[in-house]
Order: C-alpha cells, then structure tokens, then sequence
DNA sequence: ATAGGGTTAG
C-alpha cells in the first residue's frame, strides 16, 4: 500500500479518541533498548537501520544509509546482512539499496554468497525479471553463481507459472560455469513436480535421460509430483520403474505413497502400505507415523492416532522431536493430559517452539492457565526455543474467555517488547473479532489500522464486522476510513 | 525443496 494511504491512517489515529495508548503505542513502534543490555543495544541499531533503509527506490535507501553516521559506524557482519535482507524480503528496492550499502562498505567487495542468492531470490519473488536476470548476469561475470542461485531462480520462476523460463536456465547451466548431471536435473525435475507440472518433468526426463542417468531422488521426486496432483495409481507405476532401473523403493517412497492415501482418506491402503513396508524390509520410520497420526488428528480420530504411536513402540522405532510433538498434541486433544504430562517431561530429549506451543495450548484448554503461563516463564528462562505467536493465541483466547483485557494489554506488550513478534494477519483477526465481541470496538479499530499501516491486508469479514460495530457506536470517522479501505485495498478472503 | 505438527473456532 502506499505511503499516502498511510499518512492519512496517521491522522486519523491522531484525531481517534479514547487512544487505547497500550495498544497504539507497543504494537507498532519499535521496543525501546532497556539500558546495559547488550542485545538491546544492536536492537537500537537495528531499528535505525531499518529506519533508514525504508524508502522508494534502492539509490534513495543506499545514500541515506550511506550518509548516516550511525549506520557508517555498525560493523556489518555475514550475518547482520543476511538478517538485514531478510527483514526486507518483500521490499526489493530496501534490500538491494542494503545490498549496494554493504557493498560498499566493504574494501573488496566480497560478501558472503548467501547475501546474492537472497537478493536473486527477493527479486524473483517480486517478479522483477529483468533485474533479477542483470543481477544474474552480474553474478555470471563474476563467477559466483552456483546452483544454490540456480535453485532459487528456478524455483521462483516455476511458482509464477513460467516454467518455460525454469528449463531454459537449466539449458544455460554451463554458461554459469555449472554441470548438466543428475543433481542438477534433479533440481529442475523436482521444480517442475513441486508446482504441479508432472508431465511437463516426464518429458524433460524423456529428453534427458540418454545423457544424464537418473538416480533413486529422481524417481522419489516423480512419486511425489504424481501424489501432489493426487494420482497415486502413477505414483504407484513410478515405483514399479523405479525397480526397473534398479534401485529399491525407500521408506521415502513409501511414505510419499502413504500420505497420498491419507489426503483421500483411504485408511484401509494406509494400512496396507505399511504393512507392505515392513514385509518389503523397508519398514516404516518416525516420519511415516507421523504423517498418519497427523491425519487421523485433522479428521479427529484421536483414539486411532494413539493405537498408531502404540504400533510405532511396540515395533521399537524411537520418537522424534516432531513425533512427540504430534504425540502430545494428539494426547491433549483425547483430553490425557497425565500422558501428555509424561511425555513432556520424560521422553524427550529435545524440544522446540512447537512442543511448549502444544502443552500450553492444552493447559489453557483445560483452564489452567496457571501452569500455561509457567510454561511460558520456563521457556523464557530455559532459552532453548522461543516463544512465537501461536505460543500467545491460547493465552490470549482464555484472557478475552474470563473478561480480562487488562491482561490481554500485557500479554500482548509482552509479545511486542519483550519477545519482539510482530503480529500477523491471523493473530490482527483474532483480536479485531475478540474486541468487537467484548463491545470495544475502539480498540478493535486501532488494530485494524495497525494492520493497515503495516500493510497487512485485513479479510473481508472482518472490515464487515468492524464496520458493523463501528456503525452502532456512531464512530463516523471510521466507518469512512473502514469503507475507504474497503474500496482500495486488496482484501484477502478467509483461509478455508 | 527427496517424506512429517499445530492454531484462536458457538
């Protein structure tokens, strides 16, 4: 959206009354460094950075970095570049005016190929061609394109839909001073299966074959591009030619064939296929059984799911992380909350994000936030995995379920301050749709154009149920700007 | 990027 639009929301807020101030001035503006501390202090510097790279063309955002004291004193490190372009992943002109700044910060400009490669890929994600094909050229003469960049092309050009474009890079592969052999077409094989143009990878592999052999990858990629188009009869062809060439079908194969089963819900091939595997001496591994697991949960056969995690310990197979993660998941929706106690603590050697995600969700489901927010405090402390949003939904939901939106206010500074997340569309939707039920549609409201001056389009339904609520408490102004927006953004409709 | 989570829901 443009800057404009944006001011305009600027005023607005300015003239809005009551100001929620909580909510207006945490979620939006960056955390101020508390003193002594070290992160805080690059955190400062980070914000000015990215203060400064915002802009509307790549030489505005390079000379007012360049010409900033501030910026001219950070050390730019591989890793600072690399954060700096990500943070700009869908901004192409801030990130190749960071790029041209580090460059030029630097003797010989030698950055890390990682920092091109995103660049490639920002570019491509823009849809900008051309530039990303000077950058290449770029690249080429400098001879720092590997097939990491290759990758990133193809794949960029294949999700828009040109997939021509995606096989003539592989036919340029020697001009990048790279081999046309198997890894290499492996890559443009499974591009062309990823978004869906199977046949279109058969023909390439038709083509190709005289020259370049196939290895066991290339057949696990076409089972998986004829799974994902739902045609599991091909993929089940692929398997048999893949014998042909001589290579054994792996519990990779098996489990691509398995989830396929799973989409369309056919529990009886399911179990066959894994009983197959384990006769074939190929016997099924913790992937397998989370696939299945996971499926059951989405059609709510929790009890099903835990018969599977038993067959997966009787034949002896060790959990994983996200084996135990689904366990867990699985254990707090069949309302065992001991056994998913348990597994928590004694059966796993490692966790993540997801894991505390999980129990938390089942603490505040079962109404004991108590241990919820412990969790959340032992997370804070432990350091090995941070919390995200969907660590907060839950907690969030049972503050707005007791009328607690006090709570709601620091829970949602905590997020913002402390664990510096910035809030998505789901979680701006989430809270719009609590405030208007608790008939604080003010509040509502500055989240709505929060969401707006961040450029996070809103759904439909929800500038429909704002509007609505905003309507009944005569709040005029925003009624206008709601069916302003209305009228110019892109709204997005609800994820089914 | 050769295979695998969930989610805040009246």
């Amino acid at each position: 959206m443009s800057r404009l639009i944006q001011n305009r929301i600027g005023n607005t807020l300015l003239r809005l009354k009551p100001q929620p101030s909580i909510l207006i001035k945490n979620l939006s503006t960056s955390p101020e460094p508390s003193l002594d501390d070290e992160s805080s202090q690059s955190s400062h510097i980070w914000n000015v950075i990215i203060a400064r790279a915002g802009g509307d063309s790549e030489d505005e955002v390079f000379h007012r970095l360049s010409n900033d004291p501030l910026c001219n004193r950070v050390t730019l490190s591989d890793t600072l570049l690399n954060k700096l372009l990500h943070r700009f992943r869908d901004d192409w002109r801030s990130a190749l005016g960071v790029l041209k700044w580090a460059e030029s910060r630097k003797a010989h400009k030698n950055h890390s190929p990682e920092a091109y490669d995103t660049a490639v890929d920002i570019l491509g994600k823009a849809k900008k061609w051309d530039r990303m094909k000077d950058f290449v050229e770029k690249m080429k003469v400098d001879n720092t394109v590997t097939l990491n960049t290759v990758a990133k092309i193809m794949r960029r050009f294949a999700g828009a839909g040109e997939w021509e474009e995606a096989v003539n890079v592989f036919d340029r592969l020697n001009e990048f001073g790279l081999e046309k052999n198997t890894e290499s077409m492996n890559l443009l094989l499974d591009t062309l299966c990823k978004e869906k143009r199977v046949e279109r990878a058969r023909s390439v592999l038709l083509e190709l074959k005289a020259h370049i052999k196939p290895d066991a990858h290339t057949f696990n990629i076409f089972i998986n591009g004829w799974c994902k188009t739902n045609r599991v009869e091909e993929a089940l062809w692929t398997v048999q030619e893949m014998r042909g060439y001589g290579f054994r079908p792996c519990v990779i194969s098996y489990t691509t064939i398995i989830k396929c089963y799973c989409l369309q819900c056919d529990f009886i091939k399911v179990y066959e296929m894994l009983s197959e595997m384990e006769a074939n001496d190929s016997p099924p591994n913790s992937v397998t059984y989370t696939t299945i697991m996971s499926c059951l949960n989405s059609q709510k056969e929790f009890e099903e799911s835990l018969r599977v995690a038993a067959r997966m310990k009787r034949s002896g197979i060790e959990g994983d992380t996200l084996f135990n993660n689904c366990l867990i998941h699985t254990l707090a929706r069949a309302g065992r909350v001991e056994e998913a106690e348990r597994v928590f603590r004694d059966e796993m050697p490692s966790v993540n994000t997801s894991t505390y995600n999980s129990m938390i969700a089942m603490y505040c489901h079962h109404d004991e936030e108590e241990k919820a927010v412990e969790l959340l405090r032992e997370m804070e402390s432990l350091k090995v995995c941070e919390p995200d949003v969907h660590t907060f939904h839950p907690l969030l939901r049972s503050c707005f379920k007791r009328g607690d939106v006090v709570e709601v206010g620091r829970l949602l500074k905590e997020m913002v301050t402390k664990h510096h997340l910035s809030l998505d569309e789901s979680t701006y939707t989430f809270l719009i749709q609590r405030f208007c039920r608790a008939d604080m549609c003010e509040w509502a409201y500055c989240l709505f154009e929060e969401m707006i001056s961040q450029d996070i389009a809103p759904r439909h339904r929800t500038c429909l149920l704002l509007l609505d609520e905003v309507k009944k408490k005569s709040m005029h102004e925003a009624v206008e700007r709601i069916e302003h927006v209305m009228r110019t953004v892109k709204l997005t409709a609800p994820v089914k």
